[in-house]
DNA sequence: CTGAAAGCGCTTACAG
DNA sequence: CTGAAAGCGCTTACAG
């Protein structure tokens, strides 16, 4: 069954006069007051309401001339099928739900952006579930949304993605799904995959290719993914060069500005500072540069920083960041590909977001 | 009529035990597997289908004891109304769109949060609706949007909610909805106001009072209505303290990082420059510390220059920035209540946001 | 205060 | 390839 893959948005009548021309908006024996239904496209084209359905629902069991008659109707008087009532009918509605628990706005605002894109012309709304990984009830309203409103479909973002306990009730509930995270969790057609550890690896190469060799790295918090997949392809990166991470070097952070500062300021502190510091995401890293300052290094004189992600606050803190751009609104339109398309990426490899790519700017020297 | 102002999250059954208690999910006589629905809780409750319609929907045209026995049954088989069908009876669904455009992450992303503050327990989605002013079809998708959903009604954010003709789509569309914007452009029940004009005053009451003389400013963008007001309120400011804005040390900025820096750059450039900038929004200031820092100029103390929003970038920057906090977040959760009231705000004053803030942080001193 | 009938605008299941 | 009937789960309009 193949089902609301038109773009009805194209269906509303074109806007280009402003009065009311009674051939957009028929009013044929005082009945349809501005708003034509399947019976009007049904009786108009001379078939039965279910053929028009079938129509609407690109069902290859119609005539081509049967088909061209019913859309030269639907295009003439403007119709667009009534979501709600298909939503009654088909027991799922047309809504595409985002579960996410990212602090970070510049990642949620670009997330929303690609799966938008992803969904454009396809007649699926966008629905905004934000939720709190410490609230102990995080799973009543995901349940009571997905139970509720029968979603075409949620997309998840880390670190929520990671909890297999919200994978359980989606399932239960019988609502497709599809889970961004760093580390394969769930079946091919219900993942994709980001490459964190990619994008460390080429941090770590740039780092130690400027011939550093006593680097630190605060890294995310344990409960991400993400945070433990940065680690280990930095490590992995370093190897290459015949280095390794020293224990010692490393902290902790939360992700959040405060933790990277503390994370550096403590590093920075020690008797034999590192001289470069690869910091889990730019919030930290812009708290490195804070915690630079106040220990009176310059950078990258002193310490070299990289952070993660590519935020514009990277290209916009002095010197520029060198930081792993990541392109999340790419991921987000193929994430609600994917879960559109259903079947067709269960033969298929894992998909994967595009390569992370290195940004070398003004935070990184040669030691 | 009173509709939906039930929380029907807590509608659906504690989640507390693993296995599928028949309590919870009933079974009863094989025919309603898993799925309660109006006629469940009618039979069990042995009243019609309308008077549990009634219940729901919080009709004072039920008898007490009666109510209370349809509500018993309600909790007890955990029963939510099935918003899809609800919608297609009411001819209204239970979404609520946001409309926005504002090319800021930080303020979409609390904007939203506020909305869905305002929103929670009344069994209401957000929708999320960017658009484009600069795309000749901004109207199209809007408009679409409206009809096909009926949404409960949308939220509209500067600067596109200071487009009247999206106005009036909504209005023939017979769509509610609440506009957020520095000055008054609709009737009161429909108008939120920011309080640019008050939060700007602050801004010039503050560095006036630091005895700057020579004061620049880059404003938004003219298009903007707030551009407008943040600096009618910056000049009214002024005023006070016996002093005006030179039109000479007026730039124009797009509220983005590099028109702030090319407007900073371009006054500090002048032979007597400004001692003291009064940026239009933070993202544009964060540019002039760009701007300073390239011209060699020291913050505070060769220029001193204040933000407006509070981003967290804010914080953030070195020297912390001196700017003017507004309550995003609250103001969104008032839209909100305020598009759900309805009539309740017909008759009162207009709605306002809470009180611009002056952070005072370390980006001003002392002329 | 309560209910039986009709309807919202679609799709499913069945028949041909 | 096409259609008449029944149904999705609610509310409206009417009656009592």
């Amino acid at each position: 069954m193949s089902r609301g893959h038109f773009d009805w948005n194209s269906a509303l009548p074109p806007n280009d006069n402003d009065n009311n021309d009674p051939a957009v908006y028929p009013d044929e024996q005082g009945e349809s007051r501005g708003k034509v239904t399947i019976n009007d496209v049904a009786r108009l084209a001379r078939v039965s309401k279910k053929t028009v359905s079938r129509v609407i629902n690109n069902s290859p069991l119609v005539r081509d001339d049967t088909r061209e008659r019913v859309q030269a109707v639907i295009r003439q008087y403007g119709y667009a099928p009534d979501p709600q009532a298909r939503a009654l009918a088909f027991r799922r509605s047309f809504l595409v739900g985002m579960i996410y628990d990212n602090p970070s706005p510049q990642y949620v605002v670009n997330m929303q952006r690609g799966i938008l894109d992803g969904l454009e012309g396809t007649g699926h709304l966008l629905v905004l579930q934000p939720c709190d990984r410490s609230d102990p009830n995080v799973y009543d309203p995901i349940e009571a949304f997905v139970r509720q409103q029968k979603p075409r479909g949620v997309i998840l973002t880390p670190s929520i993605s990671e909890d297999d306990r919200v994978a359980k009730i989606l399932r239960d509930a019988d609502c497709p799904y599809v889970r961004i995270a760093s580390v394969p969790l769930d079946n091919g057609a219900r993942m994709l995959r980001t490459r964190d550890h990619e994008g460390a690896k080429a941090a770590a190469l740039h780092i130690a290719a400027l011939g550093h060799r006593r680097i630190g790295h605060v890294h995310g918090p344990s409960t991400f993914r993400s945070a433990h997949e940065r680690r280990r392809g930095f490590e992995e990166g370093l190897a290459e060069h015949g280095l390794t991470l020293d224990p010692a070097l490393m902290r902790e952070g939360a992700y959040t500005f405060e933790s990277g500062a503390a994370g550096a300021a403590s590093l920075l502190a020690m008797d034999d500072p590192p001289t470069a510091l690869f910091m889990g995401n730019d919030e930290m890293a812009v708290g490195a540069y804070q915690a630079a300052r106040e220990a009176g290094l310059s950078i990258p004189e002193d310490v070299s920083i990289v952070g993660y992600d590519d935020t514009p606050m990277a290209s916009r803190v002095y010197p520029p960041m060198t930081t792993v751009r990541t392109a999340i609104r790419e991921m987000g339109a193929e994430a609600a590909r994917q879960l559109l398309g259903g079947d067709e990426y269960l033969a298929g490899p894992q998909s994967q977001s595009p390569q992370p790519e290195l940004v070398i700017r003004g935070s990184t020297a040669q030691r």
